[in-house]
DNA sequence: AGCACGCCGACT
DNA sequence: GTCGGCGTGCTC
């Protein structure tokens, strides 16, 4: 009888080491089996030979009918145990598909090789980055939007098939992988593979088989989790967008993309290549520190000379610029008015979702909250309803105050309803679309963004999703109305969040199309984050905001790991908070303990620690010692 | 998850 | 005393 250790694929198994089951013919370490546990069947990964235990074993059901995983596969599952300290269960669910029982061998299919005579010449920029881009490394691409990265990742794409080996593309958001599908597509053919949140679980199952059993180098399009995928012979790993929050795993296992990304590399022997315009402080200083290349890509791609772009920031409080609407400036409107005329887009960003953040009463101090989350609730004007965006709690919007009765309830700042609204009163003529994560699946801009792109539409009005790398040829002038929410937020990422988005929003405008108007409208109009992410100075910023992260502590400086505990009863969640920070060793920095940042969800209370130690080891060390019923982010993006 | 065990506060 | 809710441990 032969023993196995499994990694079994059970969210519900805590367990920090795998378990022994027995069977009787051999197999091999990364076969994937089925076995009992409690009550039920699950799924699992071998991961070594072991003795006889002392304890009964129960036996392997079956050996599912599929390759092995490949060994870097495995080494990952340990190294990320260790690195990202979670469980066994969880490890494992992130390396093998549900359902992987009703897993069906494909059959290989040989692919033909790629018709590269598509692919425009690389310019000279591109070619230089071309022939830095060699050994087995890691290299950082800082490229200016519109600078073609797309470009150089096929170029590099392209050798490492000629290499017979695969590449993996991470990208942050679903919403992209539209665009580099076809792009990809269009040169590697059904060589491409992407993965993305949207798929159906028997598609995922599909797809991630097909890797498993390709014999031919692939590119995988993907997001964090192609990590993971079964994927032999990786010889490229590209982080595309890599300084998007989306890059980290805001559950258990909590990882980094970059850093996972970067073991991947060192155990398949490959190359990492990191693109953005904006990487994140940290990871430009690690790059540095390890003399890693840096990358600087500064012209645009499709264009001779820069397209000339006049870029204005409007104080809100010079309410002389106001008269003619509250959110929108005159000269946004002016410029907005000379886009329109000349048939040109216009794009307005907003930084929150719904026609108003708080709703309120003028006369009492009622304020409309979240009856499970205590978050304010956002009024939409569509069916005139309240909803909370952290848990989808929905009701009608009242017409009295609930609490004095006074007809006084007041919508309190702006969202992208009341600028639409706003923006049909100005411009009647003009053909207005507003897109949002609100907006149902049909709505949204990847399913429309080739009449968008067309120029079906004049004034484009959104959030978050608009930053991102659409290519909008025809747009002219890009306004963001209130830079300031960003900055607001209590962490000590808000100006590098603000200098992204400011960068990015702008960036939609300066792509060499057509000349171009950014527009920033906010309350401080003298921040120096703000000025920097105008005059593109990334230097000066990098260099500012470095500074404060060193005098206070913070990343790349120190590691940060935050402690959460979530109890019924808020004072229990208090109090074992209290008790936990007593018992850290006095060589860690502690802060706090302090309620989360949204303290109840779920109808439970969450209390949070956050520990500073300039050794990693140190804070494993908290972690092993935790007691039960906290969960730990070690490398958190942010402290709310 | 879902179940069993045990601690502690509240109530007769 | 003892009942029951909540927190905790366990799954080869």
């Amino acid at each position: 009888m032969n023993y196995y250790e499994v990694w079994v694929r059970s969210s519900h198994y805590h367990g920090k080491t795998g378990l022994t089951y027995s069977h009787e013919s051999d197999l091999n370490c990364g076969q994937i089996v089925t076995i009992p546990l409690r009550n039920e069947t699950v799924s699992g990964i071998i991961v070594r030979q072991v003795n006889k235990p002392g304890m009964a074993t129960k036996g392997i059901i079956s050996a599912v009918n599929l390759p092995s995983l490949p060994k870097h596969n495995l080494d990952l599952m340990f190294w990320l145990k260790a690195y990202y300290p979670s469980s066994v269960g969880i490890i494992t669910q992130q390396f093998l598909p549900a359902d992987i029982i009703k897993a069906n061998l494909t059959s290989q299919e040989t692919l033909p090789v790629p018709d590269y005579s598509l692919l425009p010449k690389l310019n000279q920029e591109q070619s230089l980055a071309y022939k830095t881009i060699g050994d087995n490394d890691t290299y950082l691409i800082h490229g200016r939007t519109g600078s073609g990265k797309t470009r150089l990742y096929m170029e590099l794409a392209k050798d490492t098939i000629a290499q017979g080996r695969s590449t993996i593309l991470l990208t942050p958001e679903i919403s992209l992988i539209g665009q580099l599908e076809n792009q990809f597509k269009n040169i590697f053919g059904n060589r491409v593979i992407v993965l993305h949140s949207t798929l159906t679980p028997k598609q995922r199952l599909e797809r991630w088989t097909q890797i498993l059993s390709s014999k031919e180098p692939l590119v995988i399009i993907g997001p964090r989790s192609a990590l993971f995928t079964p994927l032999k012979q990786i010889g490229l790993i590209i982080i595309d967008e890599e300084h998007e929050p989306a890059y980290k795993q805001e559950q258990a296992p909590y990882y980094l993309t970059l850093r996972v990304a970067s073991r991947v590399r060192s155990l398949c022997n490959a190359k990492l290549v990191l693109g953005s315009a904006t990487p994140l402080i940290s990871d430009y200083y690690m790059a540095k520190k390890l003399n890693k290349n840096i990358i600087r890509l500064s012209t645009l791609a499709n264009n001779q000379g820069p397209p000339k772009l006049i870029k204005q920031v409007v104080d809100y409080k010079d309410r002389t610029l106001f008269d003619r609407s509250q959110f929108l400036s005159k000269p946004l409107i002016t410029a907005i008015e000379k886009a329109f005329s000349s048939g040109l887009q216009s794009l307005l960003y907003l930084n929150r979702r719904g026609t108003a953040r708080v709703v309120v009463c003028e006369t009492c101090d009622w304020q409309a909250r979240c009856p499970n989350c205590d978050l304010p609730l956002t009024y939409h004007g569509d069916n005139h309803s309240l909803r909370c965006h952290n848990c989808g709690f929905v009701m009608a919007a009242p017409v009295s105050c609930p609490q004095c009765k006074n007809p006084t309830v007041k919508y309190i700042s702006i969202g992208t309803k009341a600028v639409v609204d706003e923006a049909s009163r100005l411009f009647p003529q003009a053909r207005i679309q507003r897109f949002d994560a609100d907006n149902l699946k049909a709505e949204r801009i990847e399913q429309q963004y080739e009449s968008v792109k067309n120029g079906n539409v004049d004034i484009i009005i959104g959030t978050q999703m608009l930053a991102k790398g659409f290519d909008l040829p025809k747009l002219s002038v890009v306004g963001v109305l209130m830079a300031d929410t960003s900055l607001q937020i209590p962490d000590y990422t808000a100006n590098e969040r603000t200098y992204q988005l400011i960068q990015q929003v702008v960036g939609r405008v300066g792509r060499g199309h057509v000349d171009g108007t950014a527009i920033v409208q906010t309350y401080q109009p003298n921040n120096q984050t703000i000025a920097d992410a105008m005059n593109d100075n990334w230097d000066h910023f990098y260099k500012t905001e470095l500074k404060e992260r060193e005098s206070f502590n913070f990343p790349p400086f120190i590691h940060l790991l935050k402690l959460t505990v979530r109890r019924a009863n808020p004072k229990n969640a208090e109090r074992a908070a209290k008790q936990l920070a007593d018992a850290i060793p006095d060589h860690l920095i502690v802060d706090g303990p302090a309620p989360a940042f949204h303290e109840k969800q779920d109808g439970k209370y969450r209390w949070q620690l956050i520990i500073k130690a300039k050794q990693r080891s140190h804070l494993l060390a908290v972690i092993a010692n935790l007691p039960a019923g906290w969960s730990s982010d070690i490398d958190p993006i942010d402290l709310i």
